[in-house]
RNA sequence: GCCCGCCUGGCGGAAUGGUAGACGCAGCGGACUUAAAAUCCGCAGCCGGUAACGGCGUGGGGGUUCAAGUCCCCCGGUGGGCACCA
């Protein structure tokens, strides 16, 4: 994924662009063509406080941020393609993201419409719900409001079935992923109902409800604070009108919804039941019902919802059991205060009666749908995505406001709608907007004055077609089909887990939008996707309190930590994501400046799985930094001994040399393959102690071109993760004439040297080891039996005692099962 | 509340159902050095034993199997996602 350019690189960064490198050299050397770009998420908010707070223009600030990250990712000796990169707030980008939205638009994939947004007042902006921390707004503090405004959505919806089907053919994605998307799709089965008002209400009330089967337990229907017939009936009543203004107030994510407090105004409306002739139930405004899910509206069951029980307990409303559990007894059943949402046989509902929850459910929709009122559908918790931001650093909206037009579409020969470059920040909101000329312009239709959309889009937009820009990055349209056809979608996307639902969801439903415009004709952008862990370290606190960066204390050999300067006792924190303010912060830049850019690649490949949280140690630094030299010395030793030509044969020392090296091979390549990047370092840490072995062993003819065939191997198979050592290593040897070791075909292991010239079995007893003997490989099940039988201290263990079964597994094992 | 991971030495972790703890970090002992650093060699799960060896051991309990860290069931701990979603 590709950064936003904050300033610096942390080792985040660090870690993310190491694994695609050591992915990218890897594929390479097995000969496939590799793309492997680099670009800017470069629009969003930090430039414009960058630009509130220091008074520095947002592009300048964004730049200069590119340029020093460039810098630092170049000295990370990642190989990147750098004639594609490109930065998504220049105009040559976004005006193909314009002119994408407006293909949009005219396939119908874009909707202008009025929602609730969490607005912040003092800001003068809409927030997105992650920028609303305890009901107020992340930056200025303020209570964030429920407004209703016009905003424009991509109609991601309508792709809902197929995102979340298209999910199982998604199996080079983690698990955990594909549910995290399945459950924010959110697909449910369910009935849609109206609800007839009683006493010359005109029309109805529709409800949505995945409990059918229950509605004989109905006490009372409950909408949504916004939802229009409250807005009705406050017209007429200053009682529900205050109780309105209060539910709104609240916000979202109040204490109140924490605690789960119900709260509700009777509306002295009632509606009548679809099956209950002559029976009629209050209208009650609720707190708890949400005006974006469903219909805003639901019918209240209390016996089989909790949600329900407790507003019913609260308000005095009846509870009425019909769905009896198994083994219950219908004569004495009652319920307290909780809700029975398990299985069971239905009771108290007329014709559904006797029949389980889910028969009942499909009668219960077969007689809506029989008297017209009601039919089965399908819900889903995924909304529209609203990309309409208040915000002037982002991709202007290509759109115009004519009185008399309308929404007129901004012409594809006008594009791009360029962002002007004179604006302030000397007043909250929107820049855009106080811009004294920008917005004005002609009509495209009529001719007449009108203003641009001043909206500009969420970043998300931007992140959402990048890396299918990266095949043809600079066609003069979006995107150049044969190019796209060609690459995509991408074989290893790369990640942090953060984005499991945001990012990954909207490209993927922007592709498919890309597809449906004609502009493609993949679907589904990313192959095989992998989500690293986090970089963590310790954090630290001196005696006043005060966060202490790691290079002001210095670690004891008992584990405590002092103060650098004032010796004074420092407390060694908790492991945890790095961050500014715990200062427990490793800067890449100072790392690769002290110990080289292999030594952190090699580090941060070597401490564990990738997938996990990983902790930044000195000491494993250290550690990484010692392999870097001593390579170079297995390496250095070889140029005062002569060279060998390859003998017909070899000697002992030899052959185990050789035999580790072609082993090393094998296992480094499978564990590649596999993203077991430790393992591939544990292996190669084996060959090393296998080479120092060889440089301590008695000499013999051969064994200095082993060795010599060892030292070149390890750089080979080490160069995808340390690859500026690996050419310093492999130039030294001469092997290559002046080629690099990143342009060779990867190392092939000799199959003959894998197999091992003698096997040790393990012997076990009833299970337990008693021994091993030593045999050739694949000897005859009848010797190895023997051998083990006669091995001491098997036959102690044997003594005695009848041998009921002996198991041989080839090359592995023996198991000898007794009696008595 | 619902859904999903994870749990192995002091630490990070390794282990196609087949010798648990590879490899590294930290530690201990030794060589080299006047000394230190660096480097090299060696030790190292726990308990008992001089040792040979024995017992125990992958969160706890049960099961399948000749054989379980690995497969199945129950429980516990822990981390994460979603959450008045009707």
């Amino acid at each position: 994924m590709f950064p936003y350019p904050s300033g610096k690189i942390h080792m985040g960064h660090v870690r993310n662009y190491t694994l695609g490198d050591v992915v990218a050299r890897y594929k390479r050397a097995r000969g496939h063509s590799v793309m492997h770009p680099m670009g800017w998420d470069a629009f969003g908010l930090p430039a414009e406080n960058a630009a509130r707070e220091r008074g520095v223009h947002p592009a300048k600030w964004t730049y200069e941020n590119i340029a020093n990250m460039r810098a630092e990712l170049q000295r990370m000796g990642l190989s990147l393609e750098w004639e594609r990169e490109f930065a998504t707030c220049q105009p040559e980008y976004y005006r193909h993201q314009q002119k994408l939205f407006l293909d949009f638009l005219k396939a119908g994939l874009v909707e202008r419409k009025e929602s609730w947004v969490n607005w912040d007042p003092v800001d003068g902006t809409v927030l997105a719900n992650e920028q609303v921390i305890d009901g107020k707004g992340w930056r200025s503090g303020a209570p964030v409001e429920k407004k209703q405004l016009s905003q424009w959505f991509l109609s991601i919806t309508k792709y809902a079935p197929q995102l979340l089907d298209a999910l199982d053919t998604l199996d080079r994605w983690p698990e955990r992923v594909r549910l995290m998307q399945a459950n924010w799709i959110g697909r449910s089965e369910g009935a849609r109902l109206t609800f007839r008002l009683t006493g010359g209400g005109d029309g109805g009330l529709d409800v949505y409800t995945t409990r059918p089967d229950t509605l004989f337990g109905m006490s009372f229907l409950a909408i949504a604070p916004e939802h229009p017939l409250a807005g009705a009936v406050a017209a007429r009543d200053p009682k529900a009108a205050a109780f309105i203004a209060d539910c709104k107030s609240r916000g979202t994510s109040e204490a109140t919804i924490e605690t789960g407090e119900k709260l509700g105004y009777d509306t002295g409306l009632r509606v009548s039941h679809p099956f209950i002739e002559g029976a009629s139930y209050p209208v009650w405004i609720a707190n708890f019902v949400l005006m974006e899910y469903g219909t805003g509206a639901i019918f209240g069951c209390p016996g089989h919802d909790q949600r329900d029980m407790d507003f019913a307990r609260k308000y005095g409303l009846n509870v009425t059991p019909v769905v009896l559990p198994p083994g219950a007894d219908p004569a004495t059943f009652t319920l307290g205060d909780d809700a029975y949402v398990g299985p069971g046989t239905i009771f108290n509902s007329g014709f559904l009666n006797s029949l389980d929850v889910d028969a009942a459910k499909r009668a219960a929709i077969q007689r809506l749908e029989e008297q017209g009122v009601g039919k089965g559908v399908t819900n889903w918790r995924l909304r529209d995505w609203g990309v309409s931001r208040q915000r002037y650093w982002g991709c202007p909206i290509p759109v115009i406001h004519c009185a008399s037009c309308g929404v007129v579409p901004v012409p594809d020969d006008q594009l791009p709608v360029r962002l002007p470059d004179d604006v302030t920040f000397d007043k909250p909101g929107n820049p855009l907007d106080h811009h004294p000329t920008w917005k004005h312009v002609p009509c495209p239709r009529c001719g007449q004055a009108a203003t641009r959309e001043t909206d500009t889009f969420d970043t998300f937009v931007d992140s959402s077609w990048y890396f299918a820009r990266y095949c043809s990055p600079t066609a003069d349209v979006p995107l150049v089909k044969e190019a796209v056809d060609h690459w995509m979608p991408v074989d290893q996307y790369i990640g942090g887990i953060e984005h499991a639902i945001l990012h990954l969801l909207y490209s993927r439903f922007f592709t498919r939008a890309m597809k449906d415009t004609g502009h493609i004709a993949v679907e589904e952008p990313f192959a095989g996707l992998f989500t690293q862990g986090m970089v963590n370290h310790e954090s630290y606190r001196g005696a006043d309190g005060r966060w202490l960066y790691p290079e002001e204390i210095e670690k004891r050999s008992d584990g405590t930590a002092v103060h650098r300067e004032t010796n004074e006792p420092v407390t060694v924190g908790r492991v945890e994501a790095m961050s500014k303010s715990k200062r427990n912060t490793i800067d890449p830049g100072a790392i690769i400046a002290r110990f080289g850019a292999d030594t952190a690649r090699w580090f941060i490949l070597s401490d564990n799985p990738p997938d996990r949280d990983m902790e930044w140690t000195e000491s494993g630094v250290a550690g990484a930094y010692r392999f870097t030299q001593r390579i170079f010395r297995l390496a250095e030793a070889l140029d005062t001994v002569p060279q060998e030509a390859k003998p017909a044969a070899f000697g002992t020392a030899g052959r185990a040399l050789r035999r580790a090296t072609h082993r090393c091979i094998a296992a480094v390549t499978e564990a590649l393959e596999s993203f077991a990047f430790n393992v591939a370092v544990a292996r190669l840490y084996e060959l090393a102690n296998a080479i120092t072995e060889a440089e301590r062993a008695a000499p013999e003819p051969g064994l200095v071109w082993a060795r010599r065939e060892a030292v070149e191997m390890m750089a080979r198979l080490a160069a995808p993760m340390m690859p500026h050592l690996a050419e310093d290593v492999y130039a030294r040897l001469g092997a290559g004439d002046g080629t690099l070791a990143a342009e060779l075909p990867w190392p092939e292991a000799e199959p003959d040297l894998l197999a091992a010239e003698s096997v040790t079995i393990a012997v076990q007893v009833m299970g337990k080891l008693r021994g091993t003997v030593e045999v050739p490989p694949d000897a005859a099940a009848d010797l190895v039996l023997a051998a083990a039988e006669a091995e001491p201290n098997v036959a102690k263990a044997l003594e005695g005692k009848r041998i009921v079964k002996r198991v041989h597994v080839p090359n592995r094992i023996v198991n000898f099962v007794i009696a008595g």
